[in-house]
DNA sequence: GTGGTCTAGACCACC
DNA sequence: GTGGTCTAGACCACA
């Protein structure tokens, strides 16, 4: 379901939240439906139970997912409309742009980037940065 | 010379890099240009010293600046053309992206930030992610 | 007959408690009244059948209902007078002020949800609490 | 500086940060103070560094403190200002009113109950609360 | 020194 | 079965 990178700079579960909330983006993933248990998805990425569970916690806090105790974990109604989660994106994406900048890539350059990620796979992966430095 | 925010998430260092990288790919720090010495910068800017040393002594890895023992810093010649400095921003960026798209935000949102980013001043802040984890 | 919020971060035994317990402190089940069987009310909000029999079965050792074996369950005589019962009910108003007051909610605030929560309806939900940890 | 009861209901997590925003509010912490290290207070209560981390971590998420990456956290500017923060501790006020109405106490013992409260010590316990059931 | 992340494994409550 | 909490201890990055 999900594809994560252990070597990234990006935290796991960092990448856990962003793919979740890219597959509630482009609809794979609709409101009400249960997402996998943690303690599943955790043996499926081979990842320790509380890793995972801190990625649904910020989910839910930020109003991505919801709880029923015993039950298991579900995408929200209105997921993706909290203006401070799209705030909070805006400004990575402003912290990218300007690393760009800084190394010289045009603004032209940049959009080329955005396109590519866009056109990319759904699933495709939020955080693959590898220092290179 | 450099404005930086203690509260972004981006490390200290970091914004200190993309700052003088910034003022390489802008022409204000010309090839050969000597720049303040570290103790001047982290006194200006109250920062401790090791910050400031960490963020030359990584510019001077990637090629951006070279030292000449005893005199000082100095801009390096073809500063900002290394294919993997360019490489690693284009990664950020790419991480940028990603978080906006898995956001919700659409390809021209993201493409309106580039604007924005690009068309700001030159000393503009790299991070002012307020803590919003 | 009760209304069951599963999203509330109170458990649903917990709501089933509190709600039959206002139904008798505002007189709306007198004594010796049968209640529903935990069949009925638990296939009535679509609930399990462990849910309710969990919560009959704290109401029964709480003193507050009876049951007759093969018969049913019935509001006991003096339902709500156990101090254990309204100490522990005591301590949950407590916590609830300590958190109000943290949060830097006045007195007379506090005051004013006392006053609209038990002007509302005697069947109203024990808990909204959405989940926003 | 805390007190807590690993006893209560309450989770130690959110004593401490129902402590530390009563602290806040009651003015004994002012804006841009430091707060004891994740580590001191950890070792100072007996507890784990992730059970401090967690409380830590969701002040910094609710506004309430601000981190400064290698130096420590901070009280934050408009600390308990957030409309989300105040209606959350609202909400946990009005499931303490639910229960004591439901216990059969009246309005006018809940509110005896809100003063006691507000008159205890700045520094009371916010979760003491043991199961009597 | 500070905070941040991850693992491993335990125990609890709820459905 | 589900999620929730806590402990113990490790390793990393930053100042």
């Amino acid at each position: 379901m999900l594809v994560i990178d252990p070597r990234s700079r990006v935290a796991i579960y960092e990448q856990i939240k962003n793919q979740i909330m890219e597959l509630i983006a482009v609809g794979a993933l609709q409101p009400h439906t249960q997402l996998p248990s943690i303690r599943a998805l955790a043996s499926e990425l081979s990842l320790n139970f509380n890793t995972v569970k801190k990625a649904f916690g910020e989910l839910e806090s930020a109003g991505v997912i919801y709880t029923l105790a015993g039950r298991g974990c579900f995408v929200a109604d209105r997921a993706l409309e909290s203006p401070a989660l799209r705030e909070k994106a805006a400004q990575q994406l402003r912290d990218g742009v300007q690393a760009a900048r800084a190394a010289g890539l045009s603004a032209e350059e940049a959009k080329r980037v955005v396109d590519e990620v866009y056109q990319g796979l759904p699933s495709g992966r939020a955080g693959e940065g590898d220092a290179a430095e």
